[in-house]
DNA sequence: AAACTCCCCGGAAACGTTTACAAGTCAGGA
DNA sequence: TCCTGACTTGTAAACGTTTCCGGGGAGTTT
């Protein structure tokens, strides 16, 4: 015969048993009170009691398995010191906090193993959905994100047959406007340093950019094109064999830490920026706005795309029955001093504003 | 009469029980092969297959429930997009990792109902254990901290009598390591940009200065010191704010965000650094090394304390019963070009090491 | 052939919570 | 006085998993 138990869990810790045996009443009452619902004044007092005596705090765990949600929003990215993320992470906190949820954040390194490893355990109930950006797109990702008992909603781009809710934005668009800047302001000989392409945003700035060059008659020079992957270091390195090797009069990188590390290196060998080579990087992240000069960086609305993921995930956890919704964010470019000789000063005036229109334009900031 | 439940969960999903029924075993059996203990040959292809057709996925709340485990950990920082704090993060992820654990990352933005709000929600068991790094101590802190139902380890200054793991550096000889660099190069009009005094860092920093200036004999001038935040638009606008009313031959940073954002006002006021200005930052962040030039900067070993404090959160989660501990790591200063004029030369040579000594003493990078 | 060991299996309890349901109390109105 | 309704309370089931325990069958040893 099954003894009620009165004492506190194997680990010592008092659990709604404690304090309703403490309290003398039984464990519904206790529960009732405890989540504020119901009892009379008496036994308000009495479970309140008790449980303050005993330090009660309840197992969310416990409770999860009964309520079958956690009030968890999980943010998986690959490079948690990229800047581009940071932002994107702080729109989509932004939306999680709105609904009385938490968001946390898992750094995969990019590694596919991580990636899908993270899916399994995590979107296994331990979060009520999540937001995932990875950067290569597996065989295995696709089985994971789709077998997923959570909702997740994918930032960047995917095959166009998943059935999933995913935002994206075009970043073969962004390198053309990025390319058609240079262009306008009279460079020829456009560099270009981008990350692996066996990456997907990597493949699409390759392909981006061979075509606006097609666009306006330049042929491709392959010795003006270097690969490293996306962070600083390998961006100052691969500008610096660029340099090496070719004589650019504008440097495009992939995305802002690669400008940044080729910033340095055009500095450290006396080049002048923008006047001997003009440089855009990509992602319009703070870090841009950090560097003297400033960068001219392509934005791809990481704010925006954030925010719209969060979004989406919220309806769907409200409403699972919904279609599969596909969204796009259109890039725009900010022009700042690396990349204008006679135009944004390198550092005067006020700081440059963060703002850049959402449709495809050209915005100068002064 | 409480018949057995054949069906999935209400929402749909695969149990334990629908893999069961389908493959005519009991849930006992059912779950022993999917744990991959035991079975028969003939019982261990029936619940493979029946789960596979099914897809089932188990249920980790559940499994949780049962195990008194996640597998989780929690990483609580003020403000993710410091470099600092990614530092951190990538040292105990490693070691979290090599315990087959998952590392989660929440960004509290450093306000007090967001951490106290966490360590409710996710100490509340949803992860095995917790490291947070607050900039600020309150009374809620204290409580929530020590009444938590799994262990925490702080990172950083904290009472003296909190029955806690912790791990900290001592900030106030980091400040004194640079003011010592900077009077030995010849500077005398010392600013110092500093982060909010109500914080602990801020704190222990300004009292570090000021005892650093007086062991040299050199007046405090309360004109070569400004508040801001962490961030760097603060230390670009305290900076310039400095810069207006006072005529420092160097300026010493709270962090490396601020020191990034003096060394643009610097640059944009056309003053040479390090000939007219020596700048030396704090925490010798990835950011130190990206910025033109290299910045000098105080260590505070953020790598050696996040892999500690991971490591002391192992301890406890295995033996409960040990004592507080209480550990210590040593500041160095790595020196740069931004603080020595004959010295490094600004992004001339290789890359300059990350590695400092971890026993207080200078160390100069070439 | 009986006793013993080993393995496999199923029933049932357990983890800690919420909640449906039934039963009880009490006051007020017919 | 009896009925009705509002309110409170306790019992027990449920969430989905792991695991203890005992029963039973097959194989091995005396």
């Amino acid at each position: 015969m099954g003894r009620k138990r009165l004492q506190p869990s194997p680990d010592g810790r008092p659990t709604v048993h404690t304090v309703a045996a403490r309290a003398g009443v039984s464990i519904a009452s206790a529960s009732r009170v405890l989540n504020g619902i119901g009892g009379s004044a008496e036994t308000v007092r009495r479970v309140r009691e008790a449980a303050a005596e005993v330090g009660y705090v309840p197992n969310a765990i416990a409770r999860s398995l009964q309520s079958q949600r956690t009030g968890l929003i999980a943010l998986a990215v690959a490079d948690i010191g990229n800047p581009v993320y940071v932002a994107m992470m702080r729109a989509i906190e932004a939306v999680v906090a709105s609904s009385g949820r938490q968001l946390v954040v898992h750094a995969t390194g990019g590694e596919i193993d991580s990636e899908t490893a993270l899916l399994r355990r995590l979107a296994n109930r331990y979060v009520d959905g999540m937001i995932i950006s990875p950067i290569r797109i597996t065989d295995s990702h696709h089985a994971a994100i789709v077998g997923s008992p959570v909702p997740v909603v994918v930032v960047g781009q995917l095959p166009d047959d998943t059935p999933v809710d995913n935002v994206r934005t075009d970043s073969r668009a962004g390198v053309a406007l990025a390319v058609d800047h240079l262009v306008a302001a009279g460079r020829q000989r456009i560099g270009f340093v981008n990350g692996p392409l066996d990456t997907v945003p990597g493949a699409a700035r390759d392909a981006g950019f061979r075509a606006a060059l097609a666009r306006h008659g330049i042929p491709v020079d392959e010795d003006l094109i270097e690969i490293g992957d996306f962070q600083y270091a390998a961006g100052r390195a691969a500008a610096a064999r660029l340099l090496d090797r070719a004589d650019p009069d504008a440097l495009l990188c992939a995305n802002d830490l690669i400008a940044v590390g080729a910033l340095h290196t055009l500095l450290s060998e006396q080049r002048r920026v923008p006047e001997d080579v003009a440089l855009v990087g990509m992602d319009d992240t703070e870090l841009a706005q950090m560097a003297f000069p400033q960068l001219s960086s392509v934005s791809l609305g990481s704010e925006a795309r954030g925010r719209r993921a969060a979004e989406l995930l919220l309806e769907r956890i409200a409403d699972p029955d919904l279609p599969p919704r596909r969204e796009h964010v259109a890039p725009s470019l900010a022009v700042r001093a690396s990349s204008t000789v006679g135009g944004p000063t390198a550092g005067n005036g006020p700081p440059a504003s963060r703002r850049a229109p959402a449709d495809g334009t050209v915005e100068v900031i002064s």
